[in-house]
DNA sequence: GTTTTAACTTAGTAATCTGCAG
DNA sequence: CTGCAGATTACTAAGTTAAAAC
């Protein structure tokens, strides 16, 4: 490994460019307050962002770290400069609106794009069987009324056979829409349009080329969150020690602080800091004058007035809270819905978020800040022109009302704590999310099939003469065979530091050239995504192995380990390897190839059905541990695996008691051959066994919570494994699906529960 | 080319619901 | 019927990625 990849220049740090190193100084500090108390579940701690061990080591390294960011490099001393405008930039226009808007606004709204009033060329379309020659016309003349007059619905025989040509076709091009040869089947059949409605079967149908996402969107908007109501006079505010009436807007933060006080970063100083800093921009110049800080407030009468609020709500006579949920529930059907090309669709997120304390996760420098109240002149509206747009509450207006049909939300905001947009889309349940979904799955199948190509050419990057292709290749093979994640670069200061594949940093990698009886072992250890831990030692090829070396040569613990890549480049790289492949698509594929392979090893076929189960959910597991889906054990944990325990010594009791009875009842018999002791004996036999099947039960639920307590299964289930896979097996071992998917999700794997036959193969 | 933004997926936790043992 | 544990749902933060803007 000597000199011959030309990686002499720039990408190792040659000294440090002083200037840049002092400005940053003031942020350490802050970094050092991070890492240090943490939730206030001191378990969930240990998991996270685990041991002090860690901590510490993280808080040292942190904190010559920018003096070090701004040595590496010319261009990453450009990059930071960046950075620090962009910040400045930030903060300016928080403050200053017309500006804000202007990026937001009008910039698409220049020329209202969307929905085309020509058809295009047939195929073009989404052609749904009941997207008939009427309907088609109604959308053609769009400019006028063309509002579907009534929604929907599906139920065709011919469709039944499409089922098979998908995944046929499939097994090269992804889901292509096929053309259009199906004849338009009209069927406004005599069923409830409920029931219609639920058995549409979007799968089945052809889907857009051109880009667009729907042709006809008409919703009721978003819900707001309900005014603030002020507190009743009795509920006191203190400021050092005296009763201190506040204003409404100042009283309004000051209860979002007192519902908060019992967890434990309202001890935060980073927390307090922030939070007192937005408290006060909401005061009246006197209540600014007089509240100077924060230690001297006492919010807890207010606090005590909330936990008995909820406590009143809680012992609610039956009639009361039935009237509320009925009253939810109207809630829900006039504003959970939307109608989108002809069919009512499930709403994900059709109430606003409410204003409240920002709480980001893991060691946020944002934590505490106010998250403003969102209003109607805050909200763009997106649905088509022909639609009944919906009306804004009384005296107030939209930010604008928009027809983008090559988008899938309905409604947008921008929010206030990272200025980013946020917005209001569809169920899982629906085509939209829906065709998405199963998209992925077959970009993840493609991959499949050409990953022993892509393998063996990173390997051979391994050697390449330019340091950027090593790194390339270094970085996707832990991609690949760790499943990380991209790792963009972060804004440092703006949100909590973490880290994945592209964005590790020398202090996240140890290198180990000999352990125990493994060679050239690299430990990794960092927070990735939502500041989870991820903490891992793997033997790795020799070649890795130097090239790390390599990599980690005279830099500092805050470099990147990998500083002639990022995301982009990796993802550019990707994409001419295969059509459509992200780095993203290898956690896809890796997480289900997985269950395939796992639940063909695990699967007994003479087991019973629970023990099926267990073996379904350890195949589960070993995705979730794959990914790194952790999660903190459950705070009842320990008593219910109490519970259970006791459960199973009950049972094995039953057990004993039950033999000792058919014992008897076989000696009875053999005693004196009648009938019903014959039949006695049956009857024992049978609840031997029954008790057998409910104590293997048990165990088999111990063991699962057991392997169970801190990893999360659920993420993967639903966002990385195939659901088809699931399906083949439920289908193939005779397990009931609502045995692995609840009805939620029952309804978002529709596609896959329908087409999935028990051959299925990922 | 680099940075920024928009759009959308993925993520863990808190709140709420449900069904079952007592 | 009631309380509570486990299941489900709601919520919203935090990622990825492609495209737009500089």
């Amino acid at each position: 490994m000597s000199g011959d990849y030309g990686h002499g220049d720039s990408q190792v740090n040659s000294g440090s460019k002083g200037s840049e190193t002092h400005k940053h100084k003031d942020k350490h500090k802050d970094k050092e307050h991070r890492h240090k108390d943490h939730k206030k579940d001191k378990e969930r701690e240990k998991l996270k962002h685990s041991n002090s061990e860690y901590k510490e080591h993280s808080e040292k390294k942190h904190k010559d770290r920018d003096k070090l960011k701004h040595s590496n490099s010319s261009s990453d001393k450009h990059r930071e400069k960046h950075k620090e405008k962009r910040k400045e930039e930030k903060i300016k226009s928080s403050h200053d609106k017309p500006k804000k808007e202007k990026e937001n606004g009008y910039v698409r709204d220049a020329s209202p794009p969307a929905i085309k009033s020509e058809p295009e060329e047939d195929n073009g379309f989404y052609a749904s069987p009941q997207h008939n020659k009427t309907s088609k016309r109604e959308y053609n003349n769009q400019e006028f009324e063309c509002k579907p007059k009534k929604v929907k619905v599906e139920h065709d025989r011919k469709a039944q056979k499409r089922k098979h040509e998908y995944e046929e076709d499939e097994e090269d091009e992804d889901i292509k829409p096929k053309k259009k040869t199906k004849d338009k089947r009209v069927t406004e059949g005599k069923k409830s349009k409920k029931e219609e409605e639920e058995k549409w079967k979007w799968w089945e149908e052809e889907r857009y080329t051109d880009g667009s996402k729907w042709r006809f969107l008409e919703h009721k908007g978003p819900v707001f969150a309900p005014p603030y109501e002020p507190l009743p006079d009795k509920v006191r505010f203190y400021y050092d020690g005296k009763p201190m009436k506040l204003s409404a807007p100042a009283e309004e933060v000051a209860t979002f602080f007192s519902k908060m006080l019992d967890h434990e970063y309202t001890t935060k100083d980073i927390f307090r800091k922030n939070f007192f800093k937005d408290w006060r921009k909401e005061m009246t110049s006197e209540e600014k004058s007089k509240i100077t800080d924060l230690n001297k407030c006492d919010f807890t009468e207010m606090n005590e007035y909330f936990k008995a609020q909820s406590e009143a709500r809680k012992q609610m006579s039956k009639e009361e809270k039935q009237k509320i949920k009925e009253e939810n529930e109207r809630l829900v059907q006039e504003y959970g819905f939307c109608i989108m090309d002809n069919h009512k669709e499930r709403i994900g997120n059709f109430r606003i978020e409410p204003p409240g304390l920002f709480r980001g996760r893991g060691d946020h420098p944002k934590m505490g800040m106010l998250k403003r109240r969102i209003r109607p002149e805050d909200i763009i509206i997106n649905c088509s022109k022909d639609s009944k747009h919906p009306k804004p509450p009384p005296g107030t207006k939209w930010k604008e009302v928009r027809h983008d049909n090559k988008v899938t939300w309905l409604a947008s905001w921008t929010e206030n704590i990272q200025g980013s947009i946020k917005y209001i889309m569809l169920n899982p349940s629906s085509r939209i999310k829906g065709e998405k979904d199963w998209q992925k799955y077959e970009t993840a199948r493609r991959l499949k099939k050409c990953v022993d190509r892509i393998r063996t050419q990173y390997r051979d990057d391994w050697k390449s003469k330019e340091m950027r292709i090593r790194q390339r290749a270094v970085a996707l093979y832990f991609i690949d065979k760790l499943a990380l994640r991209a790792g963009n670069e972060k804004e440092e200061g703006e949100t909590a530091d973490t880290v994945g594949c592209c964005s590790l940093r020398v202090e996240h990698v140890k290198l180990y050239p000999k352990m125990d009886d493994q060679e050239y072992v690299v430990e990794f250890d960092f927070l990735g995504k939502d500041s989870i831990r991820y903490y891992n030692k793997i033997p790795v090829e020799k070649r890795v192995f130097k090239n790390l070396q390599l990599f980690l040569e005279n830099k500092q613990p805050e470099d990147d380990l990998f500083d002639r890549l990022n995301t982009s480049i990796l993802n550019k790289h990707l994409q001419e390897l295969m059509d459509g492949l992200t780095a993203k698509v290898f956690r896809t594929y890796n997480a289900s190839i997985t269950l395939q392979q796992q639940l063909k090893e695990l699967t007994c076929p003479d087991d019973s059905i629970p023990a099926k189960i267990l073996s379904y959910n350890r195949a589960n597991r070993a995705v979730a541990i794959l990914c790194n889906h952790q999660r903190a054990p459950p705070k009842t944990f320990e008593k219910s695996m109490q519970n259970l325990q006791t459960k199973i010594e009950e049972k094995q009791n039953q057990l004993s008691a039950a033999r000792k009875q058919l014992k008897v009842a076989k000696s009875d018999h053999k005693a004196s051959h009648d009938d019903k002791s014959k039949k006695a004996v049956e009857v024992k036999r049978k609840a031997v066994q029954r008790i057998e099947e409910q104590l293997m039960k048990l165990q088999v639920q111990a063991t699962d919570r057991e392997e169970n307590k801190q990893i999360a299964l659920g993420t993967s289930k639903l966002n990385y494994l195939d659901p088809r896979i699931s399906v083949a097996w439920c289908k193939k071992w005779g397990v009931g699906i609502e045995k692995i998917y609840n009805k939620t999700q029952r309804e978002k794997f529709a596609w896959a529960i329908d087409m999935a036959e028990k051959d299925y193969e990922f």
